[in-house]
DNA sequence: CAATTGACTTGAT
DNA sequence: TATCAAGCCAATT
C-alpha cells in the first residue's frame, strides 16, 4: 500500500489531458504539477515513455520556445512536428509554433483537482471516495 | 546513499 | 538571433 505515485505517472496524467490543437511546454508541466523548476524531471518522464503508451499524446508537449526538442532522434522529432501539424498547428521557417496561439491555458483548479485524484486513484485504486 | 543522465529553462555574451 | 553556462528535478545505476 501506500505505494506515493511516480512523478512520471502524474505527468502523464496531466499530458493526456492536452486538447488536441494545443501544446503545453515541459515547464508549464512541471509548475502545473506542483513543482516550477521540474521542467527536465518532466523531459525525463517523456523519454521514458514508450511505443505502447498511446495513450499519451506525448507529441504535445514542446520546449518553452515553442520547438520540439527531442534528442538523439531525428525521425522522433519529424514525427512530433507531422502530429502536430495534423491537429492544424503550423511551424514558421525556423521551426517555431505560435505558443502564444496554442498554448494550453486549463483552468488550474480543475487540474488541480485531476492531479489529487490521480494520486487517490493510483494510490488506492480502492479507496472510497468519500462520501460525505 | 552518491554519481550520472537528460525530449528543460533562463539569463548573459 | 545564436551559443554558453549554471540551476533544478526525478529516475537509474
Amino acid at each position: 500500500m501506500s505505494s506515493s505515485v511516480s512523478f512520471n505517472q502524474l505527468v502523464y496524467v496531466l499530458v493526456r489531458q492536452i486538447p488536441p490543437g494545443k501544446v503545453l511546454n515541459y515547464g508549464r508541466v512541471a509548475q502545473l504539477l506542483g513543482v516550477p523548476h521540474g521542467a527536465r524531471a518532466v523531459g525525463w518522464a517523456m523519454s521514458a515513455l514508450k511505443s505502447g503508451d498511446q495513450g499519451v499524446p506525448w507529441y504535445r508537449v514542446v520546449n518553452a520556445q515553442g520547438r520540439v526538442s527531442i534528442k538523439g532522434s531525428p525521425a522522433g522529432a519529424a514525427e512530433q512536428r507531422a502530429r502536430l501539424e495534423a491537429e492544424g498547428i503550423t511551424f514558421d521557417e525556423r521551426g517555431y509554433l505560435d505558443m502564444k496561439q496554442h498554448l494550453w491555458r486549463p483552468a488550474l483548479p480543475e487540474v488541480e483537482a485531476i492531479i489529487r485524484q490521480a494520486r487517490g486513484d493510483l494510490e488506492s485504486p480502492e479507496s472510497d471516495v468519500d462520501t460525505d
